[in-house]
RNA sequence: GGAGAGGUGGCAGAGUGGUCGAAUGCGCGUCUUUGCUAAAGACGUGACCGGUCAAAAGCUGGUCCACGGGUUCGAAUCCCGUCCUCUCCGCCA
């Protein structure tokens, strides 16, 4: 979330932003009544305060009364107090809880340079080392491919546990551990510390992150009669596992790589393109996480959208780096890049997928997590940026490779840098 | 899952109803002594929300002793719930 007293300041810059954004005229509206909202939360935090301090005088005052009766005179003076503050404490909560949830629906500010608009308008930034694949015959797409070398089981999937799981098998297999390797590798050559991650996690870390479980149209797996989740990301446990941490400033920046099982009900995804791997419930992902100081962040995006550029040339896969326009934006971010590969199975004739998207958060989810860092000799705490990334979503990634890797005979050629980890160079029946 | 112990400042650790945002030690900062280092001494050292101020500093009010509730004029201290940690037992990959 933004800072409550920047909104209250400077409510038309939110407003304009908001505008640029595509949010609804009800949230501009509500913008507006926020700024009055946070002038009565100061102003009864100042009544309650003054109020506390005699209170505090009259019950310091007690235990050196005189007489009986001055005590009892006080004890009552001090009840009422009491009973006044409790009165005030009741309407400031009301005036705090009505301006959180507008706080709370306010996305974070957008860079100056991403593109107005809305999905249209996102701009094509960069493309991939490897050129669209030339096919002298008709390519088949990622599930026939499947079935041909038997590498998925959808039934047996949707038998176990429904539409949108699946079971990966042989070769499948290997290859999802030889791009998590893959990925990990280059990772840990970039600095980052590798983990692997709680599937599952507190609502209220979903919460501090920026996910909303359990609403009507939440994308999120809730497990009943208690308060966890499962995770859509890594993001959302990595941000997490920080919640309330106060760095030193020599930590920063902190590259976290976390791998991870991610769960997504899709909920009214139905209908569109969502054959095969596309789009399921749940997949492998291998996440990328950093902390900076705020004059680092954008540096810090630019390597993250290098390394997603570098895994997938590295795999052979062409793609295209999207600067996403500002109607497009998640709430949380400042800036955000998708990566699209070339998926030749994908419509008629093949079409751009999205493999990764990276974004730069800024101080939007540390707020709300309370991430701080501390500059020796400085006064105070900052808040830290949050930038996060895929390295690899292995179900997308997978539905690239094996599309763009498909030979005549029918047969899959392994990018070279997998082949180590994959133990074969090639896939055939 | 069962039984017990416990969660206090950057760390260690005292504090069982008021004068406690909290002793003491360590760490850290400034200064003094010293040719440098080491050592010693003095002083200082948290976060958050407000007020004052153009702003910062400063000054000033409030809140914070895991978290949330309760009792009380008054809670780090008593009661309840939650979370977490440790020890033992059980179970288990």
């Amino acid at each position: 979330m933004l800072d409550r007293r920047w909104v209250a300041d400077h409510t038309e810059e939110v407003i304009e932003n908001c505008r640029r954004r595509g949010m609804p005229e009800s949230l501009l509206e509500e913008i507006a009544r926020f700024s009055s909202l946070d002038a009565d939360r100061r102003r009864l935090k100042g009544e309650i305060d003054g109020l506390n301090q005699q209170a505090g005088l009259v019950s310091r005052s007690i235990g050196k009364a005189a007489s009986d009766e001055e005590r009892e005179a006080r004890k009552a003076e001090g009840r009422q107090l009491r009973e006044q503050i409790s009165a005030l404490e009741v309407t400031i909560n009301e005036v705090v809880a009505a301006g959180d949830v507008i706080l709370r629906s306010i996305p974070n500010l957008t860079h100056p340079d991403a593109p107005a608009g809305g999905e249209d308008a996102s701009v094509e930034v960069r493309r991939g080392s490897t050129p669209l694949p030339t096919f002298d015959f008709k390519p088949l797409d990622h599930v026939s491919l499947g079935e041909k070398h038997d590498l998925f089981d959808f039934e047996a999937g949707s038998k176990v546990a429904g539409h949108g799981f699946l079971f990966s098998k042989n070769d499948a297999v290997l290859l999802e551990l030889a791009m998590q390797r893959y990925a990990v590798e280059i990772l840990a050559r970039r600095g980052f510390t590798l983990t692997t991650t709680p599937d599952l996690a507190r609502d209220s870390i979903l919460e501090g992150t920026g996910f909303m479980p359990r609403g009507p149209e939440t994308q999120i797996y809730s497990i009943t009669d208690s308060d966890l989740s499962l995770v859509a990301t890594a993001e959302i446990t990595l941000g997490g596992a920080m919640q309330d941490h106060v760095f030193d400033a020599d930590e920063l920046p902190l590259k976290i790589c976390g791998i991870s099982h991610c769960f997504r009900t899709e909920a009214g995804a139905h209908g569109r393109a969502t054959r095969g791997l596309y789009r399921v419930h749940q997949f492998t992902k291998v996440e990328m996480f950093a902390f900076t100081k705020p004059e680092e962040s954008e540096a810090m995006h630019a390597e993250l959208l290098d390394i997603e550029c570098e895994l997938f040339d590295g795999l052979g896969i062409p793609y295209r780096v999207l600067d996403i326009a500002s109607g497009d934006l998640g709430g949380p971010a400042y800036r955000k890049y998708d990566l699209e590969a070339w998926m030749p199975g994908r419509g008629e004739a093949g079409d751009w997928g999205e493999v990764t998207s990276t974004s730069n958060c800024t101080d939007y989810q540390s707020r709300r997590l309370g991430i701080r860092f501390r500059t020796p000799g400085a006064k105070g705490t900052t808040l830290v940026h949050t930038l996060n990334g895929t390295a690899l979503a292995i179900g997308r990634a997978m539905i690239a490779l094996l599309e763009n890797h498909q030979q005549a005979d029918g047969s899959i050629t392994i990018p070279q840098p997998l082949v180590a980890w994959m133990g074969k160079d090639r896939i055939t029946t």
